[in-house]
DNA sequence: CTGTTTGCAAACCATTTGCACCCCC
DNA sequence: GGGGGTGCAAATGGTTTGCAAACAG
């Protein structure tokens, strides 16, 4: 396990994600990083993605059929994914999203992943026309 | 929306993921499908499993690293995927898997997708040596 | 006949990797 | 000055697509 040491590059990436705010794909973050340093490369922003997501800075978001999205703040929530354009929406359950009382024993611990899928309102805007 | 057509293709994709029973991966259904018809190429048992999903037969299961897998029967049930092999394991959820009070009212009627993560036995059992 | 489906190979897209150079501690 | 970090370009891996020939209805 490399030591982690500190570049304007990963500085930038973990900014850049940290004011996108809006779940950006690895691409996204890679323009918004161009802006201040105009000679990144995509390689180095997907080594920094990865590197501050096993730092625990970054959350990788992954299923869906596009690209991973990322995001900076790791709090207890929830994503409603739409099937339309990918976007995701922030949701923030009220207590434990999961029923325990439905699972055996031994799932009690685990890791799960949850996410809901449904239209955004720009894609069910759209789909009215 | 193409008329769906019977092929001898169509009805072996669909019945070797029936046969195989555990979360096949295209690649694996193509394995299986070459036993009966030693020509199939990829490409059709992708297009199949495709359609077959659309038709509601065959079930896609998305997410996690490697490629995605498919399953036969749809029936009201959870996977646990494991971190190191990918593999998945089934899990029947006595009631509804999510405690719906959690969350607001739009999304009650919404799709999710839920899976736990937990090393399978096979892997916990290697971790240990 | 007509439109779908197939096999093949090439394209695709997101992501990873090899490598030579660079820079920090 | 030595090991991680970078840019670049090429490779990877899963999946999709274009095309002409084969086939279902």
């Amino acid at each position: 396990m490399p030591i982690q040491r500190r570049t304007r590059q990963r500085d930038a990436v973990f900014q850049a994600v940290s004011r996108i705010g809006h779940h950006p794909t690895a691409e996204e973050v890679f323009w918004e990083v161009r802006q201040e340093i105009p000679n990144v490369s995509l390689g180095t922003v997907y080594r920094n993605l990865d590197q501050l997501c096993e730092a625990g800075h970054v959350f990788k978001i992954a299923g869906g059929d596009g690209p991973c999205r990322y995001e900076g703040n790791a709090q207890d929530h929830l994503h409603v994914r739409c099937p339309s354009c990918g976007c995701l929406r922030d949701v923030w359950p009220q207590g434990d999203p999961l029923n325990r009382a439905a699972f055996p024993e031994d799932l009690a611990q685990a890791e799960f992943h949850l996410e809901f899928v449904s239209l955004c309102s720009k894609c069910s805007a759209m789909a009215k026309n």
